[in-house]
DNA sequence: CTGAAAGCGCTAACAA
DNA sequence: TTGTTAGCGCTTTCAG
């Protein structure tokens, strides 16, 4: 490798450069740079001309804290690798599009200590509103967003009270209805498969509403089976071998998400068990990634894409009806039934 | 839904608050708050009481101003949807972890110009270093980085000239390296599928690469299958079944990406066609998210997780050397043949 | 339509 | 160890 020397480490170009340049004051300059309407069309090409020829880029932290104004819309979720999360961001990214907000995104880990974290750096750019998965937080997370004083959603769970506004669905819904739906077809001997979860609170929370819609009716889970680290297929198949060889006379498996859930179905593929009649399995989110197998896998959809775009939307203020912040957004889960749960 | 009120819109708390509140000046306060030495425990102790009963958060914006420094790395990727990414991202993560530097994200969808915008906006913030998936921008995205001042890492490929660092795989070499795997092996009526690239430049190199070597033992590409949109299985069993469809006779399949091979991998053992006797396989990327087929598909490796920490590692200068910038990193496109080459 | 003056909230640099 | 002064690069406000 050859020796490559540093790029030159130049002073960036100011608002007075491109006003010496243009010979227009840099009150003149700042109004066409920000395309306010009250410039003369001649000053404002001189203006462009020179800016463009210098290569300059505004300075948006001397920008911001002159007016006070930030375009920037905190994001935080749990982790990136989750292929949940991109959806929502994809909604929310979708809905801020042309209302001149960006989004910056930032991940926990699923730590809560590790949220407050990010929302303090998130906060500490006065941003114009954050976007907060989950209603759980630390105490102090809570109060920097309470007093922050500009617009909060959390999302994806409405299973408790919310800071300012809340957008998603009831995992304790979500657990509950699929539970009646097993039973409804007939399947009494149930296990679940889940992430272990100390700060997994949706999943805790759709295996609440399972459970106890069960009880319910009756039923007790009859065998749990828990991990640790990232959900993929091979994870799934070897949860599956293993809750399947402690008691064999399973005949439904509920999964915490599609991807394990998918990979639980192959192994009962391979190992020649008939599904849905001899074992029926369910997943949970409504990856749409994942159809392609044989059978279609029983999941809840959880609006992931929908739940962005309206926590968004309140953010940017597109709702408009003359309410501020503090709304509450809950959206049904629907359960698919697949091919894995029978008639 | 009962009529909730906005929050207050309260003024945010600033360093005099704090000052006022603690008795000591506000410069001192400045000094606790950054965690500098020389302060007496005392004092540090009285502001620091002062701050959390308040609930103070640091204007970042003010104090980037006033010190010419900023936190913040961007990170330029074209999409979060496609699995590949979130994985650079965990790269860069972990590298920035302890460096005090936060990487912000944002995506361009594969559009040139969308990237164009994303660079411009971050390059506004006055970021520490710049990440930048692929070589290739357009004229003004180019300028616009050269003239930066800060450190630029285009991440993901090496076929071409840096602006100033680069770490990636050479995705002709990819390309070369599976194909000549494939000839070795025998096939000789081969079929591509993937994406409609105009923008996809690395997908592109690769294919690339592949003809090439294709041609240099004097086999011509039998088939090609193109799709637009996401990957996911469904797609790749669609196409696969198009493309056997035209051409029954075809005896490897090369994808350009796994996702959408795994579909196809489903759709040639759904078709009863015995793999990888009657007809080879091969994808690109090595996700691990989809170990747990019953084969596993023959892939390349592109070494995501270590570039993103590679390429956040020179840019929080972790690189220790006297060297600054201007680094070239290739990394090694490593070819798993997995259970769908035959040996 | 254009310009001059006065900060935004913080920190570098220096003084005490 | 602490405090004072003078900006950082822009935008707001108000005057021409």
């Amino acid at each position: 490798m050859p020796p490559y020397l540093p790029p030159e480490a130049q002073r960036p170009l100011t608002l007075r450069d491109v006003s010496e340049a243009s010979g227009v004051s840099e009150m003149t300059v700042s109004r066409v740079l920000r395309n306010r309407a009250d410039v003369s069309p001649a000053t404002r090409e001189k203006v462009l001309a020179a800016a463009k020829a210098l290569g300059y880029v505004p300075n948006k932290i001397a920008g911001a804290l002159a007016s006070q104004r930030v375009n920037l819309v905190g994001v935080v979720i749990p982790s990136l690798a989750n292929m949940v999360f991109p959806e929502v961001l994809s909604g929310i990214s979708a809905a801020l599009e042309d209302s001149g907000l960006q989004p910056v995104f930032g991940a926990t880990n699923y730590k809560a200590e590790q949220e407050e974290n990010v929302i303090y750096e998130m906060l500490s750019w006065r941003p114009t509103g954050m976007i907060v998965a989950g209603l759980e937080h630390t105490e102090a997370a809570t109060a920097m967003l309470a007093n922050s004083g500009i617009p909060v959603v959390e999302i994806m769970d409405v299973d408790g009270e919310p800071i300012d506004s809340m957008v998603g669905i009831s995992h304790r819904r979500a657990g509950r209805e699929m539970a009646e739906a097993i039973l409804a077809a007939g399947y009494r001997r149930i296990g679940f498969l889940g992430s272990k979860m100390p700060d997994d609170h949706r999943a805790r929370k759709r295996l609440e509403g399972f459970t106890e819609a069960l009880e319910a009716a009756g039923v007790t889970l009859a065998a749990t089976e828990h991990y640790a680290g990232g959900s993929s297929l091979a994870k799934g198949r070897e949860m599956t071998a293993a809750i399947l060889q402690r008691q064999p006379d399973l005949d439904f498996l509920y999964y915490s998400n599609d991807m394990i859930g998918a990979g639980g179905m192959l192994h009962c593929l391979d190992a020649g068990l008939d599904i849905p009649g001899q074992i029926g399995l369910a997943g949970f989110n409504g990856l749409e990634l994942l159809d392609g197998f044989r059978l279609r896998l029983a999941t809840t959809d959880a609006c992931r894409h929908e739940i962005g775009l309206r926590a968004a939307e309140i953010v940017s203020g597109k709702i408009e009806d003359g309410l501020i912040g503090a709304r509450r957004i809950e959206l049904a889960p629907i359960v698919n039934r697949g091919d894995t749960i029978r008639a």
